[in-house]
Parts: structure tokens; C-alpha cells; sequence
DNA sequence: TAACTGAATGTAATGTTATTACATCAATTG
DNA sequence: CAATTGATGTAATAACATTACATTCAGTTA
């Protein structure tokens, strides 16, 4: 758990996903930021890879967006190795879910174990309608 | 378990998919297309959108690629109506394994359900390095 | 301090993936 | 036949992501 520090485009691509209510495009940060500098695309997308190495960004797949990871009420900027993350996503209202199971992850690390697959990274995101859209 | 009778753009997406060795992006099978008198993405897209009704045909949405379904031997095109599926990718040859598995599925179901969350569609992809390229 | 180094940044151009809009055609059915 | 429905064709555009190259900045070292 090492803490990192932030550049300023890292920084404020944090925080535009930290205070969304739902995942962001690239492109979306992209004109929130406008106003503190942003001109192009790959100033998103370099921060963004930063922080999803740092961990405290994930990547929806199956939206082409971005969420600021759950699990740090602290605020730091630790960088904490979850292992397997899941997500719930509201195909209502946008939000977002992030939950972690060590027992789903057991049961995963066993059946790559038996095809002699290696793992190095694992996508698992439930679309469908949260307890308030239902 | 309905059998489908694919139109023709159906059957040459569905074959051009079955046909290849790691999974096409929209664009690739347009290409590998053209002959047959593709002329735009939309009669991919349109093409797909079916087969992935029928279950015929899988999205991988770390990838934005597609594959045929691997569950079908018999190759008729019957409407077969699984769970959850995963994917195997294999980040070095493209190789793709699908697996199903009820203990996993079990699993999610609880934990979506402890959240009364209503699923619709689960992906999961586990990206890494297969048996033959470790 | 000056020069070097590596990381971060800025900018433009381009590549890749997906959708919208609209016209046409063929088969079915009331 | 008229109306409906589903599939198709085509063009244009939108949305997402990367490559290439020049520049700046902070920290280190000669």
C-alpha cells in the first residue's frame, strides 16, 4: 500500500469521476474539464490509465466508461490490490455497484486453474435494474 | 430451443465467425465480406445484433470483438438458452475458451439478489495467457 | 549552475468502433 | 390491393481511442 502523488491532470480526472454520479466517457471528462485546460482526448486518457494502475480508476467495459473506484472513504490516494472486482450496473439510472466476493473469486481462480489459463485480469459486470429502478 | 432460418447476411456473418480462429471485430468480418457484396458496417452490426438473439453469437466487450458461440456441435441453429457464460482470452494467440459454470452463476445470482438487484446480461472475461502460450 | 534525464504535457492528426437517418424491397396478411 | 412488417442498401456522422511528434517541467548529477 503505497500512496502515490497525483499529477494535476490525474488529480482533476479523479476527481470529475469521484464526484459523478454515474461513469463518465472519456470524452465526458474531457468537457468537464475544459474549463481547468483540457484541449485533447489524451490528456483524459493518459490520466486515466494512471489511475486505473494506481487502482483508484476502473474501466466499464461494456460502457466504454469510467468510475472512480469504491472502496477508499478515506480519501487518500493509497493503492490498494483488490483482487477480483465486480460490478453491478443499473441500465436505469447509471449507477454503479462495485462489489468483491472472495468466494465467486475462488470459484474462478479454480476453473482457469483447470484449463491451465494464467490470469491477468478479470472483467465481471452485471447489467440490469437496481433495487430503485426496479 | 426454436430453430432460427438465418437470412443470408446472418449466415455469412455467423460463418465468417465460426470459421476464424479468435474472434472478429465488426470491421474485420466486413472486410472478409466484401465478396459476398458487404458494402457498409451496418449490415454487420445488423447481422450480429441477431445472432446475439439467438445466442448464436457472443459479444467480448474487452475486446469489441465477437465470436460464435462455442456450444453447438450439432451446428443447426437452434435458439439455446444457457446462463452465464465466460470467456478465456488469451492476450498472446487471441484464442478464446468459453465456460460455463453453475457454481459461479449461483454465486452472482445471491450476491446481485442481496443487493435486490435484477439482472438482465452478465459478461465475464478473463483476460490472461492460455495453456500453449504460458 | 549547466547539462542531462525521465516523466508529464500539449497539440494535431488519424484510426477504430458504432449509430442515425432515410430510402427501398420482399413477404405476409387483412 | 393496401397495409404492415422485417430485411436490406447507402451515406453520413457520432463516439471512442491511439499514434506521432514537439515541448515543458522537476529532479539529478557533472
Amino acid at each position: 500500500m503505497s500512496a502515490h502523488t497525483l499529477t494535476k491532470n490525474q488529480s482533476l480526472v479523479l476527481d470529475a469521476l469521484t464526484h459523478a454520479e454515474a461513469p463518465l466517457s472519456a470524452y465526458t471528462i474531457l468537457d468537464k474539464l475544459r474549463d481547468h485546460g483540457f484541449r485533447a482526448p489524451l490528456q483524459v486518457y493518459r490520466a486515466l490509465e494512471k489511475l486505473q494502475e494506481f487502482g483508484l480508476v476502473h474501466r466499464l467495459e461494456s460502457l466504454n466508461a469510467f468510475v472512480a473506484c469504491a472502496c477508499r472513504e478515506d480519501h487518500d490516494h493509497t493503492h490498494h490490490h483488490h483482487g477480483v472486482t465486480a460490478f453491478a450496473i443499473c441500465e436505469d439510472c447509471g449507477q454503479v455497484t462495485e462489489f468483491h466476493d472472495a468466494g465467486m473469486e475462488e470459484r474462478l481462480a479454480v476453473l482457469v486453474k483447470n484449463q491451465h489459463f494464467k490470469t491477468e485480469k478479470t472483467t465481471i459486470e452485471i447489467r440490469g435494474h437496481c433495487q430503485n429502478c426496479i
